[in-house]
DNA sequence: CCGTTAACCTGAGAGC
DNA sequence: TGCTCTCAGGTTAACG
């Protein structure tokens, strides 16, 4: 599910609900995510302030009064859960899929503050959430991680540099989070698309002007994709609510078998498997 | 160093 | 109605 843009959107949302706020008790329903949540990590917690919520790549980074921080990630599938404590407005969401019930399954942690409570929900269990418990080990946590696509260190020298001597292909560099952090299946696709490449090409054939575009759009895509609020592919019928509409918006992902939306192109757009991962690029417009 | 594969999980949807 | 199969927005350990 989550990309930057999306991870952005729970960010944002989380940040506008909990900063400044105190903690006063924390339920863990299941240990087992991607990691084992810390057997302390409700102690931890407990009477603690967030003094920030931020993001680096699909990361969200809850930093703490006592200089702790946590790090979330939401795998695939996790998404946050507001429930607001008054009588008339109940559940109010603040997750990614927006949804006027919260899900009876797979809550896995809550989060409890004075007027309100967050519920973290994870089908798959891919996410995590880990302490760390300083500044610096937090720094070091990100440095080996690529640069985010839309900082300035995701330039054309970077790109250029790095590009250089790998075999690999350009879509799954894109998806190779120490080379560009945050990109997902999604993104790479519709990046290479704007660019017009063809996602099996090797990093070292891409062109100047194609780096160039790389940048370019990478950065436009991401953007955009906030603006609307971040993508949701699945349709969740009982669920109301509209929060991602960038789905709308896709010019290549899940469009297999039709024409390119490419202006005054004639290609049909097809499907393949880049590692396990499904690519989607016009035949006629992506070199 | 490189690249590939399997593994971690559940649920939706397709096909039979 | 239900079985089996494939696929899904992500990451990473293990292998050759």
């Amino acid at each position: 599910m989550p990309e930057l843009p999306e991870v952005e959107i729970v960010k944002q949302s989380l940040k506008k609900s909990i900063k400044y706020k105190k903690i006063q008790k924390v339920i863990v329903y299941n240990r087992n995510l991607r990691f084992k949540v810390a057997n302390n990590f409700e102690k931890i917690l407990k009477n603690e302030i967030i003094t920030e919520v931020s993001r680096f790549s699909k990361y969200i980074i809850l930093h703490f009064k006592n200089e702790n921080y946590c790090i979330i990630h939401l795998g695939m599938t996790g998404t946050f859960h507001l429930i607001e404590n008054l009588k008339k407005k109940k559940n109010t969401n603040l997750s990614f899929y927006q949804s006027t019930t919260l899900p009876k399954k797979h809550n896995h942690i809550k989060i409890i503050f004075k007027n309100f409570k967050i519920i973290y929900n994870d089908p798959r269990r891919f996410g995590f959430f880990e302490i760390i418990d300083d500044k610096k080990k937090l720094d070091s946590y990100f440095q080996k991680k690529g640069p985010e696509p839309l900082s300035k260190k995701f330039n054309y020298k970077y790109l250029k540099n790095r590009l250089s001597n790998k075999k690999k292909n350009i879509k799954n560099l894109l998806l190779d989070q120490n080379f560009v952090s945050g990109i997902g299946n999604i993104y790479a696709n519709e990046i290479l698309f704007y660019s017009q490449i063809n996602p099996r090409k090797s990093g070292f054939k891409i062109k100047d002007a194609e780096i160039r575009d790389i940048v370019k759009y990478s950065k436009l895509v991401l953007k955009l994709a906030i603006k609307h609020g971040g993508s949701t592919i699945r349709d969740f019928k009982n669920m109301k609510g509209s929060y991602g509409s960038f789905q709308k918006k896709f010019k290549i992902y899940g469009r297999e078998g039709k024409n390119c939306t490419r202006n005054k192109c004639d290609g049909t757009i097809c499907k393949i498997y880049q590692t396990n991962r499904s690519s989607f690029f016009c035949i006629l417009c992506q070199k």
